[in-house]
DNA sequence: ATATGTGCAAATCTTTTGCAAATTC
DNA sequence: GAATTTGCAAAAGATTTGCACATAT
């Protein structure tokens, strides 16, 4: 098994048909912010661009780190504040992939579609999967169970199709 | 938001057609254990049978205090080994239940269908939820994306049906 | 005899917090 | 000037580890 300080996000190009985003579309976090009245801050500014603009889910260290390229004196408790506003507004999902890699967090831009991600242990890629399915089930939990739902998080861990094919018998 | 150093488990009688667990069933992972010959001893025996036992999630810490109640020698280092192995072997799920209180993890024996965990951010209960609709998600995502799936979780946070009783406007 | 499990204590890793100074409204 | 945000340094919480000793096969 690989150890990987940085997860790979396939994209949908990378695996062909194994993906599946039906209109999957994040949020502007500063347009956000703004309607709701919140401060943004430069250094707020700086690290919501980050994670905005970021082709894979950051942890905090990463994060903070990509940050202190751009200002180095932004501290380590004013990124981990910016992530808990985030996460108190419903504006980023947080996410254990498994933890693959520790028990860090990850994060990313809430999108308007909940999807599912798979963290596969031998070459510890992430890969997302959307389908209406999900969505569907989502519907069917909150209206059975009278449960309103705020958040949810599906995660898988297990063997992506490239691994299974370079060693076959699990 | 209440603190909650135990959280509730629903029943599904305490919620009534709220859930819907079809043939849900527990191993006994002691007969797993003795299948995969793998060795048994009194300790962790001690702690496997406290989580087989348990009719809540427990967390690494609470697993420790109820098996020192029963041997008061067993170390922690034991008990997160005991889980370390159990959840290598597939035989217990990992849960973060939306880390609603903290970022410790819960476990439980492993089913032969996966459900979902909603976490009340009012009063911090924990419910269950399966359906044969999830079990369909799953296979749907495992056979498009080529993905073996070996564990996945689906965890809710929000707004019980009796705390949205209470308290009507979010 | 050899492999495996355990206790202990310390280390590690991630995240949170109290408080004084700085910034913004 | 009142409220909010930040840096700093320390604390807290959860989990892991190295090693010597004990136990099981």
């Amino acid at each position: 098994m690989k150890t990987l300080s940085n997860a790979i996000v396939a994209t949908e190009s990378q695996l062909g048909r194994a993906f599946n985003h039906p209109e999957v579309t994040r949020s502007s976090l500063m347009r956000e912010l703004t309607a709701r009245r919140v401060r943004i801050t430069e250094q707020r500014r700086l690290i919501i661009g980050i994670i905005q603009d970021s082709p894979r889910h950051l942890d905090a260290a990463t994060l903070l780190d990509l940050a202190r390229k751009k200002d180095p004196g932004i501290d380590r408790s004013t990124v981990y504040r910016t992530i808990g506003m985030l996460k108190r507004r419903g504006l980023i999902d947080e996410l254990d992939l498994m933890h693959i890699d520790g028990e860090k967090h990850y994060y990313e831009v809430k999108t308007n579609h909940d999807h599912c991600h798979m963290a596969c242990f031998k070459c510890g890629g992430i890969m997302e999967y959307t389908s209406a399915s999900f969505e569907k089930l989502k519907e069917e939990i909150a209206r059975t169970s009278g449960f309103d739902i705020r958040v949810i998080r599906l995660e898988a861990g297990g063997v992506c199709r490239k691994c299974r094919a370079t060693s076959p018998a699990p």
